[in-house]
DNA sequence: CGAAGAAGTGGAAACGATTCCACAATATAG
DNA sequence: CTATATTGTGGAATCGTTTCCACTTCTTCG
């Protein structure tokens, strides 16, 4: 006790104020039984008169719900929370969880690991959306225990899971379109590692729509390097004096392409006059960049949302059946390109 | 049942199939009281062989902690969880939570909102940090609740609070410095908004360093933008035909100085030959930029893991009485400071 | 007006752990 | 070899809710 104010507040001291019993109380508080309107007064009042909330746990304990979900992004993730794609799915993904009063658990999860996030083992959530990779051996083990998932940016072949993916291979063929369209015969590929569905989609893009101009497949300027500023500099660096320089290179990711971007305008070369540059994802620094860079932009934020959505859902029994949601992708032309020089 | 396995495994399973009572072995698993040795083998076996994690709600119930602490970032901090500054501070507070065994729940809080946030009221979490802004109001009702808290990248001037806040007046006039070391004697300053305590400091920084070298205070050349890309070029727009025109810019953050870097470009003058420009934070973008850009780098990630060791400390009653921790800085020359032209 | 159904209420049993307490078994000291 | 600590163990209470069930007290209808 401090100043009439006891520093915890039960549902007891509630019923105890209206006078009436906990269950009487309870049931008037969450609407979840006959109570007379009368009393349900006199109980609101009471609540709101001591500064009742309930405690979450204890509900938790009887409802067998938390109200809070997870968002797990693995560790291999370049950036972690500072990677201006991931996070901004994340943005989606908290947005939508406040709105429906859930609450959200963030962790980034070691992919070597064997076991279980803890937060799942111990019941601290209702459901979990994973970013980016998860080994198929965590998604049964979900499946097993029952336990709502949702996949975003990423994909899983056996068995049905809830995801939402990119069009990935559209989108890169739109890019490659474009810069046909400019003129561009020579366009270079600087691609990711080739472990994640979704940079092999935009591989195959690439190369689909290249084969459909009836230009040839030339591994020379097909480039491999990280999703990372620096590795993707050091890359490009060893890359430069390819010959002959395609007019054209075409990233699998925005940041890829702005470390090009660097390393182009260091060798003195002018972007778009001597090299075109196209880039995917259209982050933030995408349009910020000088020159702003064409690019294929993908809602992350939207992505984040639809995933809640999906999650909430199922928790809610609106949806039983898993489902995969693409999200479509737009051709964003600024000005890293432009005809080739002749 | 599925398999002989239960999907839910509780204690009670692990005390039967040790054949020990449900207390002999909650005291084996957490080893807080005797048990035998041969006992505690068996128990520990038994948990191991069906598989069992204690359920966190169901403990937290009757320990009266959660093992959650919270991250809460003010809605009006720009760019939210892709906020290139916060979202650094945020990966050291995670990194640092999950060594610890503990769960980070984050939420953004409308500054509006009259009430507590959720997670602190239903009692979800042990402890929370606060990034950026928190009203005093608020501070107060969690002193009373005795919630553990931290602040990071801001203070309070009333009541002993935990804090993580940066050095930065003198982070800068470690750059005015840099500046008229140079040769600079027009020095602009493009100055966030005057109500966070740490902008304003980084101004005092500025001002005092003009000062103290016999330069007069033009305000002229002293103009204001959120702290958000599209502000602040924006307001360089409108400044950029400010004549006599500064040599040198100096700007609260990375990110505003970016956008003035674009529109400068856009005008055709060169950095640092027609104009330098000088930001704050050193995010990732500031050594990526082209030119890449001269700054005062604060160690955010560190800022971030601080906060929470803190915070962890308090909770486990190492630390009683709070404490403000200094984060100092480090000038980093890049290539968007040169002399001024004569 | 009496019976059946509905509305309103409180007591008690969950939920899954930890912890307090009493008691038995064993070790230690005098 | 008894008296006294110490160790080891299980039963029951507890944490703060919700929910099941039984019991009144009203309505409503034939």
């Amino acid at each position: 006790m401090k100043g009439g104010i006891k520093i915890v507040v039960t549902i007891r001291d509630v019923a105890k104020r209206a006078r009436v019993s906990v269950s009487t109380a309870s049931r008037a508080l969450n609407s979840s039984g006959p109570v007379k309107e009368e009393t349900k007064a006199r109980v609101s009042k009471a609540a709101k008169e001591i500064n009742y909330t309930p405690n979450a746990i204890a509900r938790g304990l009887v409802t067998r719900k938390t109200g809070n979900i997870g968002f797990i992004l693995p560790a291999s993730v370049k950036g972690g929370t500072s990677n201006p794609f991931y996070s901004r799915i994340f943005e989606g993904v908290e947005a939508e969880t406040r709105e429906r009063n859930y609450h959200l658990i963030f962790s980034i999860l070691d992919e070597n690991q064997e076991d279980l996030p803890r937060m799942v083992k111990e019941k601290r959530i209702d459901g979990v959306i994973f970013a980016s990779k998860v080994s198929e051996r965590f998604i049964l083990q979900l499946e097993e225990r029952e336990i709502t998932l949702v996949l975003v940016d990423h994909a899983i072949e056996q068995g049905n899971v809830n995801s939402v993916v990119i069009d990935n291979f559209n989108g890169a063929c739109k890019m490659v379109n474009h810069l046909l369209e400019l003129g561009h015969r020579r366009i270079g590929f600087l691609r990711g590692p080739q472990d994640r569905p979704s940079f092999i989609q935009r591989f195959e893009g690439y190369k689909e729509t290249l084969k459909k101009a009836g230009l040839k497949y030339d591994e020379k300027i097909v480039w491999e390097a990280d999703l990372d500023f620096n590795d993707a500099y050091k890359v490009m660096k060893k890359k430069i004096k390819t010959q002959p320089f395609p007019t054209a290179i075409f990233a699998t990711t925005d940041i890829v392409i702005l470390a090009a971007a660097k390393i182009i305008r260091e060798e003195g070369l002018r972007i778009p006059e001597d090299v075109s540059l196209a880039g995917f994802d259209d982050i933030l620094q995408a349009k910020q960049a000088h020159p702003p860079l064409t690019t294929i932009r993908v809602s992350k934020r939207e992505m984040g949302r639809i995933a809640a959505r999906k999650l909430f859902e199922n928790l809610n029994g609106i949806t039983k059946k898993p489902s995969q949601t693409v999200i479509l992708t737009e051709l964003v032309v600024r000005d890293s390109t432009g005809p080739p020089k002749l």
